[in-house]
DNA sequence: TTAATAAAAGACAACGTTGTCAAAGGCAGC
DNA sequence: GCTGCCTTTGACAACGTTGTCTTTTATTAA
C-alpha cells in the first residue's frame, strides 16, 4: 500500500506536506498543493487508518452489538438506519452477531476494546431489559430495541404502548366491537405495553374490552417461542360470537390468521379484517389482501442510535434518556369499516 | 486504556516481557508468567489493533460489501455463516451496505483500504454478474451469490439449475402432471437456470413440459419488481384445465399463490399442492399448512465464503472457481401426492 | 571454582501518521 | 541593509506493538 512518504518522495516534499495536503490544512502553498494532490491521485493513497487510530485520534468505527439479527428479519434496518446516519461522516460499523451466545458477547466486547470503537449501539432484537456493563465504554453506549434494567444508558424503543392503542382505535373507529387479540409471548414488554395501549384506546372509546378475546399467538420463552396462532384463531373464529377483527401481535401471526381463515373459508378483509404489527414487508405486501398493520420503525432507530451517541458523549454517564419512536399505522387493504 | 507499558511498570518488568506472555511465547520463565498474567487480568489489558497492525501484521478485519441485504431478508444469514467461519479465528467483519448506490459503493472501497481490511466478500443478493476491478485487493476478493462476468474470481452460487429440477422432480414424483411456474423476473440468471433444471426433470421423467403454464410471478427491472403473483395464479386456477400443483419463484410468489387459492376457495394441499424457493422461514414456517420449499443455502455461502477467501491467498489471482452450492428440499406441509 | 552454555529479560528500532516546534524564505517598513 | 512579521516547509517525537539483537542471569560440565 503507498504511504505518505512515498508520496512526498515522489513529490520532492517533505512527508508532512503531503499530510497537511491530505488533511486539507489552508497553510500550504497552491502551486504545491495541486502537483502533490497530482500524485496522490495517480499513486492512489489511501490513509492508513490504524497509524492514525495510534496517533490517538479516536477511531471512526462504531460498534453495533445485537443478540440476534437473525430471528427478526427486518430489524437488519436498524444497521442500515444505523449506516445512514454513520455514512455522512465516514464512519464505519463493526457487527457483531451474539445468537444470545453470552461467551460469544464477551468475545465481541474485547474485539470492541481491541478496537478501540468509539462507541457501541447494543441492539435487542426483543424489547427486552438487558443489562450493560462494560466500564471502558462508560459514555458510548447506546441502547437500540431494548433498555437496562437500572435505565442506565440512552435507549431508543419502538412507543409499543403507542402502538397498541392505534390498532385497537383503528379498528373502533372502523366500528368494530367484538376484537379478537392474538399476543405474543407474555413474558416480553412489548406485550404489556401494546396491552395497556390497547385497554386505553377502548376506554377512551367507551367500548368494553372482553378479556375472553385476549389469547396467546405464541408460546414458549424467549429465543424459543412456538407459533400458536393458527389453533388460537381457527378457535376464535368457529365460536358462535366470532369476532369481526382480529389483532395480531406480529405479521407473522397475522399470516396465520389469514390461513385460519382461508381454512374455515373466511374472506378478508369481508368476513373479518386483521391487522398486523411490525410491517414485516415481506409478508404485509405480499399478502393478498395486503396486510394493514403497525411499523416498527427500526431504520429510524438505527439513525437516532447514532445521533444519541453523538449527543451522549457531550453529557456524563448518567444521561439516560429512553427516547419512544413512534409505531405508525400503514393502511394497506385488510381491515373494512362495519356499517 | 491499558497499555504494555503500564502492565509493565505495574509488574517490574519491561515492555518486551509483557508483549511475550501476551503473545504466548514459551522463552518466558513461568514465575514470571503467573506474575504478569495477574496484572494483565486485574488492569483488563486488550492489545490496541491499530498498534499491532501497524507492525505489519495483517488486519483481522474482513469486508463485506453488498448491494442490497435488505431487500431478500433472509440473505442476512450469508453475513452470519461468514461470522461464524470468522469468529474460530478472532476475525471480524466490517459491512458495508451500498443499496446499490455506486458513488457509496467507490466510498466504501476506499473505506477497506484505509482498513487494510485482508480481504472482502462481494455478495450480491440477485444472483447476477457483477464486475469487480479493485487491483489492491487482487487476491483476496470471493464473491458470494454472483459471479463476475469475466469469471476472474472465485465464486460461491447457489445451484439453481439443481434447484428447478428438485422442484420439478418432487412434484413429478408425486404424481403431479399439469404443473403451474410462476417465475421470477425473466432477466436474472437464476431464472434461466431454474428453467433448465426444470426441463431437464420433466425430460428425466418422460413428461412433456407444457409452455402455456409457465408464468411470470414477478415483473419490471431488477431492484425494482412488482408482484403479479397473484393475479396471475387466479388467472391460472380459473383456467378450465387447472394445474394440481405450482412452483414458485420464491416464498413470497408461493404466498400469493395461497392468496390466489383461499380467494377462490381451494385448499392446499387438497385442491393445489404448492412448492416455493428461498426457504424464508419467515413465511415457510408460518404458513398453514406450512410451506414445502427449496433452502437457498446462504448459511454455508457465507462460511464457504470465507474458506475461499483462505484458499484464494494460496492461489495466485487467476485462481476463480465457480462453486455451486446445493440448494435442499425442505418439505413440509403444502404438496400431497396424486393417486 | 571457572568456563561454557542455555534460558530469560531487556534495549532499540520500526511501522505510518500527526502535533509541536523550528527553520527557511519572502516581503514591508525603517 | 536590517528588523520584524508572515507564509511555507521541514525535522523530530510520539502513539503501542513486535522483530532483532544484546545483555543479564541461571544452569551445567569441567
Amino acid at each position: 500500500m503507498v504511504t505518505l512518504r512515498q508520496v512526498a518522495e515522489r513529490a520532492g516534499v517533505s512527508i508532512k506536506t503531503v499530510s497537511r495536503i491530505v488533511n486539507g490544512d489552508p497553510a500550504v502553498n497552491a502551486k504545491t498543493r495541486v502537483a502533490v494532490q497530482h500524485h496522490l491521485e495517480s499513486l492512489n493513497y489511501v490513509p492508513n487508518h490504524a497509524a492514525r487510530m495510534m496517533r490517538g485520534a479516536s477511531s471512526s468505527v462504531f460498534g453495533f452489538m445485537t443478540d440476534a439479527v437473525a430471528t427478526t428479519p427486518y430489524s437488519v434496518d436498524i444497521v442500515r438506519g444505523a449506516q445512514s446516519a454513520l455514512n455522512e461522516n465516514n464512519q464505519t460499523l463493526l457487527i457483531a452477531n451474539t445468537d444470545g451466545d453470552e461467551k460469544l458477547e464477551r468475545e465481541y466486547w474485547r474485539m470492541f476494546r481491541a478496537h478501540r470503537v468509539a462507541g457501541v449501539i447494543y441492539a435487542s432484537m426483543f424489547h427486552r431489559p438487558h443489562i450493560v456493563g462494560q466500564p471502558d465504554f462508560k459514555d458510548a453506549i447506546v441502547l437500540a430495541n431494548c433498555f437496562a434494567a437500572l435505565g442506565d444508558r440512552p435507549s431508543l424503543i419502538p412507543d409499543d404502548e403507542g402502538g397498541g392503542y392505534a390498532q385497537a382505535e383503528y379498528l373502533l373507529k372502523l366500528g368494530h366491537r367484538r376484537i379478537g387479540i392474538l399476543t405474543l409471548i407474555p413474558d416480553i414488554e412489548a406485550t404489556r405495553l401494546r396491552n395497556i395501549g390497547m385497554r386505553s384506546a377502548f376506554r377512551d372509546a367507551g367500548v368494553s374490552f372482553s378479556e375472553d378475546l385476549v389469547q396467546r399467538g405464541m408460546d414458549g420463552p424467549v429465543h424459543f417461542e412456538r407459533m400458536i396462532a393458527f389453533d388460537a384463531a381457527v378457535k376464535m373464529l368457529n365460536a358462535k360470537d366470532r369476532p369481526t377483527a382480529i389483532i395480531c401481535g406480529n405479521d407473522q401471526v397475522a399470516l396465520q390468521v389469514y390461513s385460519a381463515a382461508a381454512h374455515l373459508d373466511l374472506h378478508i378483509p369481508r368476513d373479518l379484517s386483521v391487522m398486523g404489527f411490525d410491517d414485516q414487508r415481506v409478508i404485509s405486501e405480499n399478502l393478498r389482501p395486503s396486510l394493514t398493520t403497525v411499523a416498527l420503525p427500526y431504520f429510524e432507530i438505527g439513525r437516532l442510535a447514532v445521533e444519541t451517541m453523538r449527543d451522549a458523549k457531550k453529557h456524563d454517564g448518567s444521561w439516560a434518556p429512553k427516547i419512544l419512536v413512534p409505531c405508525p399505522i400503514v393502511e394497506r387493504e385488510s381491515c373494512r369499516a362495519i356499517t
